[in-house]
DNA sequence: ATCACTTTTTATCATTTGTTAATGGATTCG
DNA sequence: CGAATCCATTAACAAATGATAAAAAGTGAT
């Protein structure tokens, strides 16, 4: 449950996505919360409650959703130093939209989607990166959709190894298969031939 | 160019999507610019300044954009009333990353987004109908991913003509075949079948 | 109406992907 | 160790989709 040095605080995360000073950062750490998730733990969950915005400090989890045929769908995955899904883009009044699934165990920071909007509004640094967090999101979205739309099922696997190398390895096939748009047979066959 | 009625506001469109008060809405309507694009002309281009948020008051448009191949895969389609994708979910320092096209004469209402962005923080209702906006943007996208991952194209195009049934009879059809993520001759072919 | 041009449909064949079921390998637990 | 379980692979066949090219239909201009 709690994070091993409450000092380690991911201020590299912020250097490498957006150039932010230390007084705007300061604003910031002061909402942070360590949170430990155990392996396959949902902690975001489709018509829950949630006000949180999340950062991945260590290991993978993914987003997914039941396609209207009850199948589980794997939106997108986050490996370490992603933030996640910006809390607006997956929720409506306050209630989750999506499912948040630890793939292995994490570490994260949670803090309040509420107070990061007032800190948002009032301090240009802070609202630059989460409009950045923000147009990321819609980036990757964009990426999968052209991915999905006009390329083979073995060019996504490939761009997805690229991506989560460490993953293939880590998670049920299955949960890769969906992310792919394919079954997990198909993703068998294309494992045997790219090896 | 001009518009036919310049006191027609689309302010049935706010009420709509968000209620907004006249208050609030009086001060986005100074901001309203009217205008005019031809069939086919792309009114924002990749790699051009944009500084805009648009609203469709008539006709068809679409987002594209050119695959590493150089397919141009439709994005989305937007009609009468919708707002397209905001500004900040389609461009990277005031540079746009999408194109946008008219697939018919068009009327749009075109507004400054960096003002808008004032508007938003110094206002609540203003800045609950453009996160609205966003949340609507990044929904649309979360549904296009599930069909594109688990669903049959037949099923994509009857859910394709459940939302842009005229379009079918009004645009070429490769532009409707890559945002169903197949060929045109595969198109021809559903189209033989579900008539 | 005719011609030139573009778009859609049709046909053929190859490839990819889905479905179902059987097989084989791990892992866990008793 | 052996049974049970889970998961990935393989096989066989069906269905969907892609690629290419030719035919048909539609469009626009003169």
């Amino acid at each position: 449950m709690a994070h091993n040095n409450k000092n380690e605080l991911p201020e590299e995360i912020f250097k490498d996505v957006f150039p932010i000073s230390e007084k705007s950062f300061s604003g910031l750490k002061a909402l942070f919360k360590y949170r430990s998730v155990g392996k396959n733990e949902i902690f975001a969950k489709v018509g829950q409650k949630n006000n949180s915005e999340y950062i991945l400090l260590n290991g993978f989890c993914r987003s997914f959703l039941l396609n209207p045929e009850g199948n589980e769908i794997t939106l997108t995955f986050f490996k370490k130093n992603d933030v996640l899904s910006p809390h607006i883009t997956r929720t409506k009044s306050e209630i989750s939209l999506l499912n948040f699934q630890a793939l292995t165990d994490l570490e994260l920071v949670e803090f309040d989607a509420g107070q990061f909007l007032l800190l948002m509004i009032e301090n240009l640094e802070i609202r630059d990166f989460g409009n950045t967090i923000l147009k990321n999101e819609l980036m990757r979205k964009t990426e999968k959709e052209i991915a999905l739309a006009s390329h083979t099922a073995m060019e996504r696997l490939i761009k997805f190894r690229d991506e989560f190398a460490l993953l293939e390895n880590l998670i049920p096939h299955p949960v890769i298969a969906s992310y792919l748009g394919i079954t997990n047979v198909s993703l068998s066959r294309l494992r045997g031939k790219v090896k």
